[in-house]
DNA sequence: AGATTTCCCATGCTATCCCATAATCGACCA
DNA sequence: TGGTCGATTATGGGATAGCATGGGAAATCT
């Protein structure tokens, strides 16, 4: 499997650990890594966990811009001020930072939203309501994949 | 046979483990993969089921959007978050998970759906139901097929 | 030293694997 | 052409390994 894929409610503990799916590690380790890169997400209330190398691919786009630019500067603080970097540990388990679990507003469990090269990770009320207004909002709005015919 | 074809109605056993037709299986190896992508039809109560390379080849759709735009990350949501990886067992079983078994309404017996290129997973008297309204809408409709050449 | 964090071990649970049986299909032969 | 045999398929149940989770001990920072 080399996506995240699915939903996957686990718990937070009182020590701030959690486990990262089983799937997802395994996930992981296709991208030949065991770091996550964690940070908040500019918009909604969610941690966005990215594999460490997927993270490198999408900071190497701020090279393409004037290293002396505002616009550098703005996107390298976004990109990197807040980011944290987490490897789970022997049992699969890492632990949230205080920032990033306020900014989620994560309570006893939280949920693991597989995203493809990335995943995210909401209060597990959050995370259905986003999934269902987005499956809603692709029926109503026709919103479909471009290139091609229906899903 | 490179498609998938024909209605096959199997048992859905206590664990929520499923035979995967034969035939379907054989297709399957015929897109040199082991592993079936699951979700929910988001209009329809029945399960999807694609080759994790087709699945690969829609998802793949989604790097044409700008990777920070709303639409982007609804879709993403809608592609990924209710979705499941399945390989069948040494046995040619897969098990439906709790979610989508509800989403299809399935009770003791699923009917597998060959529609080409995936599959369909309902409740055999829907997929009946279906398979009827389906043919007679094309034929009042007049509906063709789309990409012309010969009959 | 106190407090916090990381590592390590223990446990219940669930999904996965494995084997055994039954039913079906197809082939081959008379 | 009908019947029998063989092989593959579908299905059920039990064993096993992996996973999520909780608590405690060692190490680290301040």
């Amino acid at each position: 499997m080399g996506q995240f894929l699915g939903t996957h409610v686990n718990r937070l503990d009182r020590k701030g650990r959690v486990s990262v799916p089983a799937p997802f590690r395994a996930v992981l380790a296709r991208f030949e890594t065991t770091e996550l890169i964690l940070r908040p997400h500019h918009k909604s209330a969610c941690i966005e966990a990215r594999p460490e190398p997927e993270f490198r691919r999408l900071a190497a786009r701020l090279d393409a811009l004037d290293s002396f630019s505002d616009d550098h500067d703005a996107l390298a603080f976004a990109l990197f001020a807040s980011a944290h970097s987490a490897i789970p540990d022997a049992e699969g388990r890492i632990v949230l930072p205080e920032a990033l679990i306020a900014h989620a507003g994560l309570g006893e469990t939280v949920a693991f939203v597989g995203l493809g090269r990335l995943f995210q990770i909401w209060a597990p009320e959050e995370a259905e309501r986003m999934t269902r207004s987005a499956v809603q909002a692709a029926r109503e709005r026709g919103l479909t994949l471009p290139g091609g015919g229906t899903a």
